[in-house]
DNA sequence: GCGACAG
DNA sequence: ATCTTGTCGC
């Protein structure tokens, strides 16, 4: 695996593509179609030996079951720097997406689309990048604020920034925290919402996410052994 | 100016 | 992200 030749490999550039690609993001549209294709992607990294491999796992949107996935290793293509998250994790994300035997109707990814900084996180600059449907499903509330979800299962809260709704903190499991979901592109909010919930019928995280997760360690683990 | 900060 | 044992609970 290499990376794109036109890749930044500085943040001012990097800055400017984030700048280019906004405009292009979609906040609407519809949910995945139960029986169509769902993707989930995930990056694990070995710093030391500059590293990165990159998992794409595709699930049936309904049974949940795998139907496909692949890894891709290669360079680390940047540092990470919060809010230059894509550039760091997408050249190896791009690789594993296209050795998919099917193309996939939506891309759940670990981290935030339209909750970013300057509305581009790592979801959305990947769906404009391909134009493909995405959203992002992160773990911590990174700079953005919110009040406890209720207790049960599907219960949400606004995540906010700078008095604007960026994304929805969702409870997937009861007692357990919430997860954050944003807009990638090419979906609404709500319908973001309602694929997370249904790609989480037993933990905290998607199954996307966890079978991405999961793989990719092993294929990380495999490639610096 | 300093700290915090998706993964 | 990653470094890491035992341990509480379903």
């Amino acid at each position: 695996m290499s990376v794109p030749a036109d890749w930044p490999v500085e943040e001012a550039e990097a800055l400017a593509v984030q700048k280019r690609l906004r405009p292009l993001v979609s906040a609407t549209g519809p949910a995945p179609a139960v029986g169509s294709l769902v993707a989930g992607v995930d990056v694990a990294y070995d710093d030391e030996r500059g590293v990165v491999a990159a998992a794409a796992v595709l699930l049936d949107y309904g049974t949940l079951e795998v139907v496909d996935e692949s890894t891709a290793v290669g360079p680390v293509a940047f540092p990470y720097l919060p809010g230059l998250l894509a550039f760091r994790e997408l050249p190896a994300v791009l690789e594993a997406l296209a050795a998919l035997q099917h193309e996939p109707d939506l891309v759940v990814c670990d981290g935030y689309g339209l909750a970013h900084p300057r509305r581009l996180g790592l979801a959305s600059h990947l769906g404009v990048h391909t134009g493909l449907r995405t959203i992002g499903v992160a773990k911590t509330p990174f700079t953005f604020t919110h009040q406890a979800p209720g207790p049960e299962r599907g219960a949400w809260s606004p995540l906010m920034d700078a008095g604007e709704e960026v994304g929805r903190a969702v409870r997937t499991r009861q007692g357990v925290k919430p997860v954050f979901v944003s807009v990638g592109h090419r979906i609404g909010l709500a319908e973001a919402v309602e694929t997370t919930l249904a790609l989480t019928p037993s933990f905290r995280l998607p199954e996307t996410t966890r079978r991405a997760d999961s793989l990719c360690r092993r294929a990380l683990a495999a490639a610096v052994a």
